[in-house]
DNA sequence: CCGATTTGACCTAT
DNA sequence: ATAGGTCAAATCGG
């Protein structure tokens, strides 16, 4: 791609190294997405199935309290949903890019930990329908249980990662499954740092929108533990690592993100 | 000042 | 009766 195509003569041989290095490592993430992708549209498509069959059967949209007046208003009006439209996902990180405000939270039976009750922060102004509860959960892992009610119907304006990637579901669900060590307290903090991202460009970002830390912790975790296979098997034979992978890569972001782009044509 | 969070009351489903 | 979902007043914080 882009670095092979302009294969500088002046290289030395230890800089063509590191960009052939690179190039693998393009390749890599390249497959590892491709997985990402073909995994999830499998579950996506078993999912979708059956949330039309709950939709068909659901009346959620139907005002609270059907033996009271449709004008609301009592105080914690509400019906009692069975499964209609949710999914349950276990996730390190409340965080999912989407901006929720916080309306409750409960002490749930039998658990150490109270339930957050969220809903979209477009509710009103583009009448939003989703929400969602999470639930630390209680075998001490740190994960939280998270419950998706309703789907999204505002557009999200700020996610700020590259088009390509931020689009893509390999995207999402990597966000979803790595951001966990951000060691996050409790839900009231975890809701804000979303309503943060979700408003205000934060953190520094480099010439493709990914933040720093994105850049980082894409690399050591895709590179890490979870992929260690991965890695060991397409990278048999050679000398490198993911720890020297993932120092060149900090070392220069810029150049990685520019050939990072690739042709999601390919994944559909 | 205004939007977000907390928290106890309120309400329904089971 | 009670567990759990929602509301909204009080409070917080930028």
């Amino acid at each position: 791609m882009g670095i092979l195509s302009a294969w500088p003569e002046t290289l030395s041989s230890h800089e063509k190294r590191v960009v052939e290095e690179l190039v693998n490592a393009q390749e890599l993430v390249h497959k590892i997405l491709t997985s990402f992708d073909h995994s999830i549209s499998l579950l996506t498509r078993a999912e979708s199935v059956e949330v039309s069959q709950n939709q068909a059967a659901s009346d959620y949209d139907s005002p609270c309290c059907k033996k009271r007046p449709v004008t609301k208003e009592k105080r914690g009006c509400y019906k009692r949903r069975k499964a209609e439209q949710t999914r349950t996902v276990a996730s390190a990180t409340v965080e999912d890019g989407h901006a929720w405000r916080k309306y409750g939270q409960k002490q749930i039976l039998n658990s150490e930990h109270p339930r957050g009750y969220f809903r979209c922060t477009r509710k009103y102004d583009q009448g939003c329908k989703a929400t969602k509860q999470v639930q630390r959960m209680d075998d001490g892992s740190q994960m939280y249980q998270i419950t998706y009610i309703g789907t999204h119907t505002c557009r999200p304006d700020s996610f700020k990662a590259p088009q390509i990637i931020k689009d893509s579901e390999s995207w999402r669900s990597y966000k979803m499954l790595t951001f966990g060590d951000s060691n996050i307290p409790s839900n009231t903090t975890s809701v804000k740092q979303e309503a943060n991202e979700e408003t205000t460009e934060t953190t520094t970002t480099t010439t493709s929108g990914l933040t720093d830390m994105d850049s980082v912790i894409m690399w050591k975790d895709i590179l890490g533990a979870d992929y260690g296979d991965v890695v060991s098997n397409v990278y048999s034979g050679t000398e490198i690592t993911s720890q020297s992978l993932e120092l060149d890569l900090v070392t220069k972001p810029v150049e990685f993100e520019v050939d990072f782009e690739f042709d999601e044509s390919e994944f559909v």
